[in-house]
RNA sequence: GGCCCGUUCGGCUAGGGGUUAGGACGCCAGGUUUUCAUCCUGGUAACAGGAGUUCGAUUCUCCUACGGGCUACCA
């Protein structure tokens, strides 16, 4: 099959944001298409239009394009196997139902729901474990195999709402390959004649997946775990359709847990895990409840996608740290794990410092001016530039720049223990001292004042570990930060010594010695 | 309940019949620093349990336990 262009795609039903695991999903996906010189298809799964969602399509499309995956062929892009949404294939499906009824691999059945809740029943009641409409049940349902063809006719004919479903044979072993798994075999009759074409004219999600995947040449199904189960009635399908030479191979995923151990990460778990589940904000827009997300919580793409690509995947090497490309080297299938994972939120941190600080200064200050617009800071952008260059260090995310805020405004508050500890009865004269020192600096360099007032500090026996944190209280109004010395090299000389000024006042005002 | 999948430090994971079971994150300690952060060094900590196969099992097999998924005219 290797010789088969490799073509895969990623297929979310519109019900909603697309969560991380789903985003995780496309990622391998897409990783897996590149590698392989392959072509990464967004396919749309509608087929349930009780559940769409508003916005859920765009919202899918807007967080591909976040995280930098490109869609080649399928919805927002277009391509030669369309159309990409499945309720626009609504005839194809027919035509394939049609056959598969035809070639007595399906057939109508015309049971209500009620009449299913009881045939449920009654088989619970006789202490049957699984009750399922199966090769034992059908022959005691209305359907086409029950009823005479004449009924079935008329049925049809009066317009009676209807599904089809697959004939699954009694005994039969279906055997499925998975690249992750291994080979997984599922006994027949553990599985029943699941419906494949609803009453609405809409067929579920079992056959529309197959058959789109077979019609637009998908070689590799790459999907959750979740469809581990149902595969053998995929595979069911194929052989139905005469496909079973073409079918693709599939890998299904293991799951993204909840981190408290407790099943899958889902969308309802929207922010209470203490992370975000989705990747961009989302607002409900029936409830009008809201989500945070990766994006806005400040996190980087290309940090998401390498906390994500490692949730269930490595390399197989000690390296931590891959671009989009250079995950799309390293990625196979093969060394995905097995087993389920959790979002380790730390780690994640971890990663965006990483990203944060690889960028250059000019770049964090593009990302750090709206931030500081929204908290009324304005600033010439060479100066954020200089900011972000002592701040970078320090921060996680971009707003944790913010800490800095001292760079933009003058203090007007002391931080309080610092004051405590550091604000003595001598200060006013350190400071004093330190004034002059730093009025008769000419050229304003972070190594020269440093140099001069360390020069004059030990001259003078007076302690560092208390003339710098005053010194800093005065200027910046904190306890700690970058180099004070860089620091006040930046505010400028006037600045600083005009800060000395403003702060001693008021200090003298609220706070008594110590 | 039934069927299917899984199980290595706290979480993410490497490894694989004989290893001091490795790494990064976190945490702790020390160093550097005016401070905090960074950085450097070191430390902490794991093969779910039981049988079997074997000279030897964390690795292979089976059982049990635990976790997860599926069990809809949802995907």
């Amino acid at each position: 099959m290797s010789f088969k262009k490799v073509r895969v795609r990623f297929a979310p039903s519109p019900t909603g944001p697309l969560h991380m695991g789903g985003v995780r999903t496309a990622l391998y996906n897409y990783l897996f298409a590149k590698k392989h010189g392959g072509d990464f298809i967004l396919r749309i799964e509608d087929t349930d239009q009780k559940r769409l969602v508003d916005g859920a399509e765009d919202y899918i499309i807007e967080s591909l394009a976040w995280c930098g995956i490109e869609i080649d062929e399928g919805v927002g892009k277009g391509g030669d196997h369309g159309p990409y949404r499945q309720s626009e294939r609504k005839e194809i499906y027919k035509e394939y139902a049609n056959q598969l009824i035809e070639s007595g691999n399906a057939y109508y059945a015309f049971d209500t729901s009620e009449e299913l809740e009881q045939m449920r029943n009654r088989l619970k009641a006789a202490k049957v474990a699984t009750p399922q409409y199966n090769g034992v049940t059908r022959e005691t349902m209305k359907n086409s195999l029950t009823l005479s063809d004449d009924e079935v006719k008329s049925r049809l004919a009066s317009g009676e709402p209807y599904t089809v479903r697959i004939k699954v044979p009694r005994k039969e072993e279906i055997r499925i390959k998975d690249i992750i798994r291994g080979w997984v075999v599922v006994h027949s009759s553990k599985i029943d004649d699941k419906i494949i074409f609803k009453s609405d004219g809409m067929p579920t999600y079992h056959m529309a997946n197959v058959i789109d995947d077979h019609l637009m040449k998908i070689s590799h199904v790459i999907r959750g775990e979740e469809w581990l189960p149902s595969t053998p009635v995929h595979v069911l399908l194929y052989k139905f359709l005469g496909w079973e030479d073409e079918m693709p191979e599939f890998a299904h995923l293991p799951l993204l847990l909840k981190p408290d151990g407790n099943g899958k990460l889902s969308k309802r778990d929207g922010d209470q895990l203490g992370f975000p589940v989705f990747p961009l904000a989302w607002t409900d827009p029936q409830s009008g409840e809201k989500y945070s997300g990766y994006r806005e919580n400040g996190y980087f793409p290309e940090a998401f996608l390498n906390i994500l690509a490692f949730l269930g995947w490595n390399p197989g090497t000690t390296s931590e740290f891959f671009s989009l490309e250079e995950l799309i080297n390293a990625f196979s299938l093969e060394r995905v794990g097995k087993s389920g994972s959790k979002f380790d939120l730390e780690k994640a941190h971890w990663y965006n410092q990483h990203y944060l600080r690889a960028k250059s200064n000019k770049e964090l200050a593009e990302l750090f001016i709206p931030i500081l617009n929204e908290n009324n800071y304005t600033a010439d952008v060479e100066y954020v530039e200089k900011v972000c260059g002592l701040m970078k260090e320090r921060a996680t995310f971009i707003p944790d720049m913010l800490e800095g805020k001292y760079f933009f405004e003058r203090p007007t508050e002391f931080d309080e223990t610092t004051m405590k500890k550091k604000w003595k009865e001598e200060s006013p004269s350190i400071i004093a001292d330190l004034r002059e020192v730093i009025e008769s600096i000419k050229d304003f360099t972070s190594d020269n004042i440093e140099r001069n007032i360390k020069d004059h500090l030990e001259k003078h026996k007076i302690s560092i570990g208390l003339a710098m944190p005053n010194l800093r209280l005065l200027t910046c109004g904190v306890g700690s930060g970058p180099s004070i010395f860089d620091v006040i090299a930046l505010l400028g000389k006037e600045e600083t010594l005009s800060r000395i000024d403003g702060s001693l006042e008021l200090i003298q005002k609220q706070q008594p010695v110590n």
